[in-house]
RNA sequence: GGGCGCGUAGCUCAGCGGGAGAGCACCACCUUGACACGGUGGGGGUCACAGGUUCAAUCCCUGUCGCGCCCA
């Protein structure tokens, strides 16, 4: 019955991945459960854009949650990964536009209410890629629990505290200059704009002296599109150029207005002509110059970056022809005007950082509009707070400079967008702009009729909340805030959040602001910050450059085991990680590697054995591997407590590869069929299977199940291994190094002088002592096996002529091969070792000369380096003895 | 311009005050009782450069050069 069950010969993942994910989502075991007595461990999935498909970004940030998850779950702790998704205000809405551009219509012409119900129809349709595609990598997220941004309750929570912070004057409307995507047509954040470098030019204009026309001053500018709406020039105070023209006026070529000269020190007089005019409606800067001198800031562009005349009056039918034109084509006509009118002095060309919208890829327009602000200025303090004292760390710590650098300086958050599909801003006004701001339209009404004295038709505000409004809920809106939940009670604060560096500012720092300021307590412990998935080359992916890997496509090839694996033992901290298939490819030898010592241990007979005791272990080879193993669970614990991926993967990695399948099972293989052997094996073979489960989930649980450590689909659940003493293991493993070296030796000389491995030749032993004797007379076996020894024995008489030699501490290891090896080859390799040595010796000798170093360094630092000089010198002796016997 | 990080074997990266490491790649040999997605052995590095601190520096400090990222 059994032999029919055997494991195949190749692991093949496709075959059994989707059944095992089935298998754990079907059983609950992704499952928290806050009824348990036992301690939460919490990871607040970054939820994913809804429109979103799995990319390597993703298999990077959740094959560590999971990892970490999977780790802690099986440690016993009430693990909670918290799933979901984002509704991704801009994107959704772009997503959708799209789909009803390609039916020949627009949102506009559908109309806010049916365009809405579009998008839900969309998002019930194909909302759901994103969480079918993490379940192909694995990942053990608690799925009944997913929630989504704007699902009721997430949209209750938004209104609650945006109500709340309107009530506490820290959510509030201003009118001032915004970042305005003129593609969009919405305001957008400081953090949404990203500034490109652009070859541009910088035109130097001559402005008239109003009262000396004769008089020009000069105004260098890269916008003369906006300068319609100049209400100023500024020139330094300290700049004698111009000392005798502030307080006078020039007249605005073209528009006609005569406008004042300030001094303000914004002007830099070592740019451009040191004079430069002020545009309060269109630029930061000038809009901070309009303030301080108190000038007019009309608007000469509208919402879509055309030239709008209606705040500015002039008799210029130039100026009027420019009506409704486009920001850029106003531009090229006004230069060519000035040029016409000989008032253009020069262009220069010149490159400088150009503001443009990070998701519309167009240059974006300050503008002076009324938009809604969050003061983070004020919720910053509490999250910046908390980071100095260690409420919440980040891992690599560096990245707390970062942090507070933008915190300590952080400007108004403008929360509202002209979209519509996002959280409706719950504000309401009454005729005369008087603001409601309730949680519903009832509550509304009824302050309206509380402050006008009857009822009056309230009409709601438009726009809706930035998309990272409602995430900087996420750690306690999913967990049923404003109710108090068990789950609320129990799972907040989470444990660690992970994510990358890209969204510090967006998300995390929000979050925490969020956080503090209404559960009173940081949102996470830690903050787990990984860096980029690149190319193998190191290149960012881009659709553009053509390099973008699908770790779908990866998973399909090598199994989702072999992408987890390289992730983590590729993360190293603080840097990016550089991923090509054949990076996946060499982490799924290390799966078939693990496939096939499971199968050698299967066709052994091995057997899980619940009441075998490590502690009971007699022999050394079986207390060695014992305490090898323990030492990886310390390995593994210490790694993935620091948050090492690398670490944990490099000693899951040697321990399975290097010390279980290259030593103990090579040298437990005669010994197979002894009971306590045969135990060991599948004792340290079940171990190894719940140390890499965090990593490679699938073939682990496979081999658990079938190899019968348990039912199906349950290492998921199996406890963490602990760490145990061995009795007796440093002599187990004194006596089993001794063995490993003792072949490596032998190993060497007969590759290195080309003795066919075919060929067995005895292994003699010159001036051992009595108990390296014995113990090669306990392995007499594996030498022969491993170091392909005819026979082992001390070396009673002469060295035979024409053997080989080597070094083994006390001992010379003789190779009688007469014949089959060249001894110039031998004492040429001889010579080698001796000058090896020999330079070792004479570099711990220098060390022991300097009279400094005996007398300053730790004793037992010099201690050590006398021993290190004895035995290197006893070598040299050696080497020297077995050179002379060649003659 | 300000800040952060990185320069260690051909590649990717650990290490970080006292003997230069791993994986992959490479070369040679080997189908030895799971595994050629394998086994065994081997070659390969003035630890970017220059100063300083120290008995001792790849490691700490300062500077220079080169690369990357963030902010203005």
């Amino acid at each position: 019955m059994k032999s029919i069950d055997m494991l195949e010969k190749t692991f093949s993942p496709q075959d059994i991945e989707a059944r095992l994910y089935a298998g754990w989502e079907e059983s609950g075991a992704f499952a928290a459960d806050p009824t348990r007595a036992a301690a939460p461990f919490t990871i607040m999935i970054p939820p994913p854009n809804v429109t979103g498909s799995l990319h390597m970004g993703h298999a990077l940030t959740f094959t560590l949650q999971d990892t970490l998850i999977r780790w802690q779950r099986m440690r016993g702790r009430d693990a909670l990964w918290q799933p979901g998704t984002d509704h991704a205000g801009i994107a959704t809405q772009m997503v959708v536009e799209r789909l009803l551009a390609g039916e020949g219509t627009e949102r506009r012409a559908l109309g806010r209410e049916t365009f809405l119900d579009r998008v839900w129809q969309w998002k019930a349709e194909s909302g759901g890629t994103i969480t079918r595609q993490l379940r192909r990598l694995g990942a053990s997220l608690d799925w009944p629990r997913e929630r989504f941004t704007m699902d009721d309750g997430l949209s209750r929570a938004v209104r609650e505290v945006f109500v709340t912070l309107h009530r506490q004057g820290l959510i509030y409307r201003d009118r001032r200059l915004v970042n305005w995507d003129p593609k969009f047509q919405s305001a957008i954040s400081d953090l949404e704009v990203e500034s490109r470098e652009i070859k541009g030019s910088l035109w130097h204009i001559r402005y008239p002296l109003a009262d000396d026309p004769t008089r020009f001053l000069v105004v260098a500018t890269t916008r003369p599109e906006t300068r319609l709406g100049d209400t100023a020039v500024a020139v330094h105070p300290e700049d004698a150029r111009y000392t005798d023209l502030i307080g006078r006026s020039v007249v605005l070529p073209l528009v006609g207005r005569a406008i004042p000269i300030v001094a303000d020190s914004y002007s830099d007089p070592e740019k451009g002509t040191g004079a430069v005019k002020i545009t309060p409606a269109h630029d930061f800067n000038d809009f901070e110059v309009g303030r301080r001198h108190d000038l007019p800031m009309p608007s000469v562009l509208d919402r879509e970056g055309r030239v709008t005349l209606a705040e500015i009056a002039t008799d210029s039918a130039f100026v009027h022809s420019l009506q409704g034109v486009d920001r850029f084509e106003a531009r090229r006509r006004i230069v060519a005007e000035l040029e016409t009118l000989g008032l253009l002095e020069r262009i220069e060309p010149h490159t400088h950082q150009v503001p443009h919208g990070d998701r519309s890829g167009v240059p974006i327009e300050p503008l002076l509009t009324v938009q809604w602000y969050c003061n983070a200025g004020e919720l910053a303090k509490a999250a910046i707070a908390s980071v100095e004292d260690g409420r919440t760390k980040f891992v690599p710590q560096q990245w707390e400079n970062t942090f507070f650098a933008w915190m300590r300086d952080i400007q108004p958050w403008c929360i509202s967008r002209q979209l519509w599909w996002g959280h409706r801003i719950p504000a309401w006004y009454g005729p005369d702009g008087e603001v409601f701001v309730a949680h519903d339209a009832n509550e509304a009404e009824q302050a309206a009729e509380k402050h006008y004295g009857k009822q009056v038709a309230l009409t709601r505000d438009e726009d809706v909340l930035d998309t990272w409004f409602s995430s900087a809920l996420w750690p306690f809106s999913t967990l049923g805030w404003p109710q108090q939940t068990p789950e609320l009670a129990r799972y907040y604060p989470g444990d660690v959040l992970v994510t990358g560096f890209d969204i510090i500012f967006f998300w995390v720092a929000r979050m925490m602001m969020m956080g503090l300021h209404f559960m009173g307590e940081v949102p996470f412990r830690h903050v787990y910050i990984h860096g980029l998935v690149r190319d193998e080359r190191g290149q960012k992916m881009s659709k553009s450059k053509g390099n973008v890997m699908d770790p779908l496509e990866l998973i399909d090839r090598f199994g989702a085991d072999a992408l987890r694996f390289a992730i983590c033992a590729l993360t190293g901290p603080g840097r990016d990680i550089k991923l090509g298939p054949s990076r996946v490819e060499s982490y799924r030898s290390f799966v078939t590697k693990l496939w096939n010592a499971a199968r050698f241990c299967e066709m052994n007979g091995i057997a899980p054995d619940p009441d075998f005791d490590p502690a009971r272990a007699t022999l050394p080879l079986t207390r060695r591997i014992l305490a090898e193993a323990s030492a990886a669970v310390a390995q593994a614990n210490a790694a993935l407590e620091a948050y090492r991926f690398d670490e944990y993967a490099a000693a899951c990695y040697r321990f399975t590869w290097n010390t279980f399948c290259d030593w103990f099972l090579e040298l437990a293989k005669p010994a197979l069929q002894e009971a306590e052997v045969k135990r060991t094996a599948a004792h340290v073979l079940g171990l190894l299977l719940r140390l890499l489960h965090p990593v490679m989930p699938f073939v682990t649980e496979e081999l658990w199940d079938h190899l019968g450590y348990g039912a199906p689909c349950s290492l998921i659940r199996a406890p963490w291994p602990a760490t145990f003493e061995v009795p007796g293991a440093d002599a187990a493993r004194a006596e089993l190094d001794w063995v490993v070296r003792l072949v490596g030796e032998v190993r060497t000389v007969r590759a290195e002088m080309n003795v066919p491995p075919s060929l067995r030749a005895p292994v003699l032993l010159k001036d051992a002592a009595p108990e390296s004797i014995a113990r090669g007379g306990r392995w007499l076996e594996a030498i022969g096996r491993l170091a392909r020894a005819s026979d082992f024995a001390p070396l009673a008489g002469e060295v035979p002529a024409g053997s080989a030699q080597a070094v083994l501490d006390e001992a010379t290891i003789v190779l009688p091969l007469a014949g089959l090896i060249d001894l110039v080859a031998e004492r040429a390799r001889l010579e080698k070792e001796r000058a090896k040595a020999q330079k070792e010796a004479e570099q711990v000798a220098r060390k022991l000369d300097n009279a400094d170093f005996v007398a300053r360094a730790a004793p037992e630092v010099v201690e050590e380096t006398r021993e290190r000089l004895e035995s290197a010198r006893a070598e040299v002796a050696r080497l020297e003895a077995a050179l002379a016997r060649i003659g």
